[in-house]
RNA sequence: GGUGGGGUGGCCGAGAGGCGAGGCAACGGCCUGCAAAGCCGUGUACACGGGUUCGAAUCCCGUUCCCACCUCCA
């Protein structure tokens, strides 16, 4: 099957064509850093970094680029709030996404542009739009420029609404615009606001709209054209909106492919402070190992809703587990002949893969080569045992969760220590053996519960007991 | 009012005309000295009402409920 991907824009899944031949540029929305990192924010960015990982595998020698959005209305009024340079804040809470990002080991992107790096691009984009008599300075004296979105026949084309539909914001401010729908690409200093986000422009000092900032890094980095536009689906509007409207209307081709992840919601509702109904990656990371949250927030289908619930990391866990035994296991009893084992992709992975990425499907294929593996093991079956070993490692490593990747173990301390405690609990496991083959049954139990006591547990196998630590 | 997405077994979660995806939980069995792990088996799942069809969870019509966006939002 070839690669397709759903595409927002058309509502269709389309065959994934790159604009340049073995090559895939990405761009997806990262965060506007005006709070913590929500787990809405990781899932999204988890979505993007298994596209990327499967992008990567079919061949692409892939281009991604994450934007981190630092100069806003809301980071400013935060600022005020926390009587902190707003600057200090959005790098504060730019570390914290780092982190949460890096805790579930989403691949760094190739390039994270800041809004606040790149405000001559941005002049450069407004100057072509009121040029093409698409973006207008207000005639109030504001400062402000907007984008005329009367001008622009297409707007509303990405999310397929008529503007003339659309319900009028209730709060709608419309000074100085044509029509309340206009959005401003420049915002003109106001008294008050700090000088430091202040810019000076050919329409005055002031600072860059929201929107604006995503055109013109994309279209640095990317080029005019480029493959793959991502990001939550509550960005569909206005926001990605406005990008291909001020993007498409400045002459740029933008975005061959939208693609949208769908919401995470707490027991079928809207996560919302009001109702505290959160939880953020770090209380998730409370909970579950960082490979079992990365689990959690990947199984399900990316355009899904992904519903949390206080069992969820339980579950994920409890098949976690289930894939790390298997794999301890066969590697202990294949561990003479064979080095680290190669990653296989088993075609029925693929192609869901293949298929919009369809990720439960893929997980479906890798739970039926554990218990093939686990079948096989039973069955003294090496080489069944070896083939399901390498599918297992193949399809976890395309995903991110191959427990045996050494990212997984940072926690684990060294091979030195590693090496050392097995040689300890080997030397347990012998007397233990003993004493079963001498059916010391009670000598036996007390050298498991020893070991239990300490957080080790053993598991007995026909070919002999191996050990693991309890996670 | 507009634009979309949905309601699948105890829970999560794919599928989209014809063999009950997969995971978690439960129950029974096998294995085991016991336990854990593992394996095998067990569920008359597709919001409701009609219709089309040899056959519908999947298509059509109607009803109903939920969610998202249209205001800052991953």
């Amino acid at each position: 099957m070839t690669l397709r991907f759903h595409d927002s824009a058309t509502n269709a899944v389309r065959d994934f064509v790159p604009l340049r031949a073995g090559q895939a540029s990405l761009y997806y929305c990262g965060a506007t850093v005006q709070g913590e990192p929500h787990i809405g924010h990781v899932r999204s960015a988890l979505a993007f970094d298994q596209l990327t990982r499967w992008l990567t595998h079919r061949g692409y020698e892939v281009t991604v680029v994450r934007n981190v959005t630092d100069i806003d209305d809301k980071i400013l009024l935060r600022a005020e709030e926390f009587d902190e340079p707003w600057w200090a804040l959005a790098y504060r809470f730019e570390q914290a996404f780092e982190d949460a990002y890096d805790a579930l080991r989403i691949l760094k992107p190739t390039y994270e542009p800041r809004a606040t790096g790149h405000i001559p691009e941005m002049h450069a984009l407004i100057a072509r739009l009121i040029e093409r008599g698409h973006a207008y300075p207000a005639p109030d004296g504001s400062g402000d420029v907007y984008f005329d979105v009367r001008s622009w026949s297409e707007y509303g084309s990405l999310t397929r609404q008529n503007i003339d539909d659309m319900q009028a914001a209730p709060d709608a401010d419309p000074r100085g615009k044509r029509d309340p729908r206009d959005f401003a690409l420049w915002k003109g200093h106001k008294p008050g606001e700090p000088d430091t986000a202040s810019w000076d422009s050919p329409w005055g000092p002031g600072r860059p709209g929201w929107h604006l900032e995503c055109s013109a890094m994309v279209t640095k980095y990317l080029g005019a054209e480029f493959d793959i536009h991502g990001g939550g689906l509550d960005l569909r509007f206005p926001h990605h909106e406005n990008e291909l409207a001020q993007s498409r209307a400045a002459g740029d081709g933008f975005a061959n492919f939208w693609m949208h992840n769908g919401m995470v919601t707490y027991e079928g509702e809207k996560m919302s402070k009001s109702i505290g109904n959160t939880i953020n990656p770090a209380q998730m990371l409370a909970l579950a190992r960082p490979l079992v949250v990365r689990y959690y927030l990947g199984q399900a289908h990316y355009r899904s809703v992904l519903d949390y619930r206080p069992t969820s990391l339980t579950e994920a866990a409890a098949a976690v587990e289930r894939i790390e035994t298997f794999l301890h296991a066969a590697l202990a009893r294949l561990a003479r002949e064979d080095g680290a084992p190669a990653g296989v992709v088993p075609d029925a992975f693929a192609a869901a893969m293949d298929d919009d990425l369809n990720i439960p499907a893929a997980l479906a294929v890798l739970h039926e080569a554990v218990r093939a593996g686990n079948t096989a093991l039973a069955g003294n079956d090496d080489d069944g045992t070896r083939h399901s070993l390498q599918a297992v490692v193949g399809m976890t490593s395309v995903l991110g969760i191959n427990p045996l990747d050494p990212t997984w173990r940072a926690g684990e301390g060294s091979p030195a220590e590693h090496d050392a405690l097995d040689a300890l609990i080997t030397a347990q496991l012998e007397a233990r053996a003993a004493a079963r083959a001498a059916k010391d049954w009670a000598a036996s139990d007390a050298i498991r519960d020893t070991l239990a006591a300490a957080g080790i547990e053993i598991a007995d196998a026909a070919s002999g007991s191996s050990w693991s630590l309890r996670k």
